[in-house]
DNA sequence: GCCGTTTTCGGCCCGACTGTTTTCAGTCG
């Protein structure tokens, strides 16, 4: 069983809700969600946390918040909660989804004109009766009215490589804008999250209107949201849906402030800002300013400079423990682009790849990589042509043929062989042993005993690495019932490897997991799972998310030269 | 509700924008 840290979490979100609905004190609800978020970010069980007397430890979780956790642990209830929800229907908390519309509107209209549910506002909408109330008026209605139309129409949170796609698409059209300098992207995609909400882009030019102007006028611009001097706000059509885009405009002069403040995270700007606060400055988009005088702001390193601070890479801006880290000068060394050597697991035509093994190498070379690892189904993957031990044999010496034609470039003899629904693996250990790299997977039985198939996967002697360990899809599936943690130890004990499966809709593991594993000292593989030419590509997601899980370059085994890699394969 | 070698009480990030006000409240990012 997962832990039940999550669980917790939703429940205190739900009390910051009702608490917000309720009109208690802003600073409790954000006390609640506070500690929600930093239980959604735990490692560690909170349960172990309680066990040992650690959990009024952390940051976030004081006297009250560990009692209901504890009483939570013991009874499955939190009293708080319940009581808090005694007069909070159930109907009202998701009105807060609804943009534009926030707790004391609700409160009031709750109050004022018993609305329970989306059923009653759009009632008193439609009667008047809202518009009448104190502070209300027409123009606020009408804006609930469009809130509740965006927010029947909302659209889940996208994929990282869709937004990332839409972004530099717009980033292309917007350099023809006048007088536009630097462009960016900022906010989550800039942090490499893996979804996105909306996308955000931030650029600097003399003329804000006119840019603002350009850019709604994006050829596949289905509405115009916002348009502004300094901000812009369209909805896209895209194949997948319509997406909204923001654009920011600054001065160049403010460019770092506004590029530090719009990618965030928010948790991580609201520490930066306790920071600037204690040495009585005042830190906004805008810049870092003493009194009325700004002492920073044109660049990132600027600003953070002003803290003694480096410029945080954007993945790790998400105030989990960064800052604290970085003041006392140990911020770990995170993994970089650079430091990958290869891509461990990919496709050709010789199962379900579009790719010959000669275009694999090719494509290799030119990302200037030292290896790539061919790592076709086995057979029991009869849907996608998986190799029998005799068409694997032939691909064995096909790849020998052609690696005796490169230099400094070596195709991997590799396999992603099927664990079986006994746990046994697909291919005979004769033939394993001819490979450089074996890969092992699970791609059907789901449901059936997967901990365990896993596990004994990773005690087989010729099994280095386990591929995309959950199989989830982000766009569309669950995960396995698979014990992670088990896993995770396992791995550890037996001294295997875990892939983090970098193709956009996996990701898999997951920033979370990653992190334990690197705490249990597991290392970790970053495969593409390409199938086709442009899903090379696919590595830049793959990284976003081992550096925000804080993985350095030790943590992965493809940032190692061919022959260390060789030799700790053969070891394994 | 959390937090503290300046505080165990009194703070808790900041500014834009909008609409309903007549000096401010609510919402958002």
């Amino acid at each position: 069983m997962e832990n039940r840290n999550k669980e917790i979490a939703r429940i205190f979100y739900r009390i910051a809700d009702a608490l917000e609905i309720k009109g208690e004190t802003g600073f409790k609800v954000i006390a609640y969600q506070k500690a929600a978020r930093v239980l959604e970010d735990l490692t560690q069980d909170v349960a172990e946390l309680v066990a040992s007397g650690k959990l009024a430890d952390i940051p976030g979780i004081g006297k009250g918040m560990a009692e209901k956790i504890e009483e939570y642990l013991k009874t499955g209830k939190i009293k708080r909660y319940e009581e808090v929800m005694k007069d909070v229907p159930e109907g009202l908390l998701q009105l807060l989804e609804i943009p534009g519309l926030g707790g004391k509107t609700i409160h009031l209209m709750h109050k004022e004109l018993k609305v329970q549910n989306l059923e009653d506002l759009k009632r008193v909408i439609e009667n008047g009766s809202l518009e009448k109330l104190h502070g209300m008026g027409k123009k606020k209605v009408e804006n609930i009215k469009k809130g509740i139309e965006l927010f029947e129409h909302a659209q889940e949170r996208m994929p990282i490589y869709e937004a990332m796609t839409i972004a530099e698409e717009v980033i292309e059209y917007l350099k023809g804008a006048p007088s536009i300098s630097h462009i960016s992207t900022a906010g989550s995609l800039r942090r490499m999250k893996e979804t996105v909400g909306d996308i955000d882009i931030l650029a600097t030019g003399k003329d804000g209107q006119k840019i603002i102007q350009y850019f709604v006028k994006h050829p596949k611009t289905i509405q115009v949201l916002a348009e502004g001097e300094t901000k812009g706000s369209i909805l896209l059509e895209t194949e997948l849906g319509e997406r909204q885009v923001d654009l920011r405009i600054v001065e160049e002069d403010s460019y770092g402030a506004a590029l530090q403040y719009f990618t965030g995270s928010k948790a991580h700007n609201i520490k930066l800002r306790g920071l600037a606060k204690d040495k009585g400055l005042k830190i906004s988009e805008y810049g870092v300013f003493r009194g009325e005088k700004k002492i920073a702001g044109k660049t990132e390193e600027e600003v953070y400079g002003v803290f003694g601070l480096p410029v945080f890479p954007p993945e790790m801006r998400e105030d989990r423990g960064e800052i604290e880290l970085a003041l006392q000068g140990k911020l770990p060394q995170i993994i970089e682009p650079r430091d990958i050597k290869g891509d461990l697991h990919v496709h050709s035509n010789w199962s379900d790849g579009v790719l010959t093994l000669e275009e694999l190498a090719e494509h290799g070379q030119k990302l200037g990589y030292s290896y790539l690892a061919v790592c076709d189904h086995s057979q029991a993957a009869k849907y996608a042509h998986g190799l029998s031990p005799e068409r694997l044999e032939e691909q064995i010496k096909e790849i020998d043929k052609i690696n005796k034609k490169l230099k400094n470039f070596r195709l991997l003899k590799g396999i992603e062989v099927d664990i079986l629904a006994d746990g046994s693996i697909d291919l005979p250990d004769a033939l394993l042993k001819k490979l450089d790299i074996v890969v092992a997977s699970i791609h059907s039985g789901f449901k059936k005993n997967v901990t365990e198939r896993i596990i004994s996967a990773l005690k087989h002697p010729l099994v280095d690495i386990i591929g995309h360990l959950t199989g989830r899809l982000i766009s569309g599936r669950e995960g396995y019932e698979v014990n992670i943690d088990k896993v995770i130890e396992a791995a550890a004990e037996y001294g295997k490897i875990l892939e983090l499966n970098a193709y956009y809709d996996r990701l898999d593991l997951d920033e979370f997991n990653l992190k334990k594993a690197k705490e249990k000292g597991v290392l970790i593989s970053i495969g593409t799972d390409t199938h086709y030419a442009h899903g090379f590509a696919m590595m830049r997601f793959g990284l976003g998310i081992a550096r925000r899980a804080w993985l350095s370059k030790e943590d992965v085994i493809n940032t190692l030269p061919l022959d260390k890699l060789l030799k700790l394969l053969s070891s394994l």
